[in-house]
DNA sequence: AAACCCTTGCAACTTAGTTGCAAATTGATA
DNA sequence: TATCAATTTGCAACTAAGTTGCAAGGGTTT
C-alpha cells in the first residue's frame, strides 16, 4: 500500500510529483491550519516554490482534498478535509496571547438555523480567547 | 440630542471630527459590514483619505465600537458592535454566487463548549451558500 | 496668543497572494 | 526505449489591501 500522501493525490487526479508529495505530507503531519508560508517553513530547505505550494493548494481545494480553513491577518490558513463533515469540520480556536490556532475536534456544534430561501454549503465557526498554556 | 454617530464617538472618547463622523455614519448606514474600502466608496467624493479610514477604525476597534466581523479575501469586514452581545454576534452568510454578505441577526447560535482550560473571549460563525436571490 | 496634543493626508512600504512565461518533468505512445 | 504532448515547476514581476513615518493642519487649554 502506498503512503497516505500518495493516496490522497491519487484519489484526486493529480500526478505525483515530489513537491506535491511532500505538501501534502506537511499538511498530514500537522495538527492545525497552515499557510502557505507555514508550509514552506515546515519544509525547510526542500520546500517547494511558493507559487508552486500556491497552485499545488488550489489544486487540492479544487477537488475537495483540502479547504481553506480561515482567513486572518490577510492569510489563508489550509487543512485536509479527510476527516471533516462536508459542511461543518470542527471549530478553530485562537489565542489571543500565542496567537495558536488549535483545532477543537472534539467539540461539536449544530448548524445555523437559516431563514427561508437560504442554503448552507458549509459553516465555519472561529473562537478567540485564551488558551490553557498561556492562562495566567 | 445629538445625531447617534457623534453620540457614539462620544462615549468612545475620540474627538467629533468630520472623517470620523461620516465613517460612522458610513457604518450606521450599512447593513452588512464593510471593507475600509467599501466605507470610501460609499461616501465617495467626500470620503476621507485612506489611511483615516484605517486609523480611524482601529481607534473605534480599540474602544469596541467596531469590530471586525471576519477577513475574506484578503480584506477586513468591520461592522458596529453596538447590536451584538459582548461574546457573539450574529452568524454571517455569504452568497458564492454573488458575494454578497447577509447578516442572520435572527438566527442565534449556543457558544461551543470548549474543553477544560480554555476560555472564550469571541465566538464567530460564518456560513457560505446560496442566497435567496441566486437560487436559481 | 502660545503651547500642546490630536488628527489628517500624502507617499512610501509591507505582506501575502497571484499571474505570465519559459524551462523542466512526467506519462503516454509509437 | 525514444519521442512527443501535456502538465508541472520556478523565477520574476505584479497586485491588492493594509500599514507606517512624517510633516502639516486644527482644536483645546492655559
Amino acid at each position: 500500500m502506498k503512503e497516505k500522501a500518495c493516496e490522497l493525490l491519487n484519489t484526486a487526479g493529480l500526478r505525483q510529483t515530489a513537491p506535491r508529495i511532500a505538501i501534502v505530507r506537511a499538511m498530514l503531519k500537522a495538527t492545525a491550519p497552515l499557510t502557505q508560508e507555514q508550509i514552506a517553513e515546515q519544509l525547510g530547505q526542500t520546500a517547494p516554490n511558493k507559487t508552486t505550494i500556491y497552485r499545488t493548494l488550489m489544486h487540492l481545494v479544487e477537488k475537495n482534498v483540502v479547504h481553506e480553513a480561515f482567513t486572518q491577518e490577510r492569510s489563508q490558513y489550509f487543512e485536509l478535509a479527510h476527516h471533516c463533515g462536508k459542511i461543518q469540520c470542527h471549530p478553530h480556536f485562537t489565542c489571543v496571547r500565542c496567537s495558536r490556532t488549535h483545532c477543537l475536534t472534539g467539540a461539536s456544534a449544530p448548524l445555523v438555523e437559516l431563514p427561508e430561501g437560504f442554503s448552507m454549503q458549509r459553516q465555519q465557526i472561529s473562537i478567540e480567547g485564551i488558551c490553557p498554556k498561556c492562562k495566567n
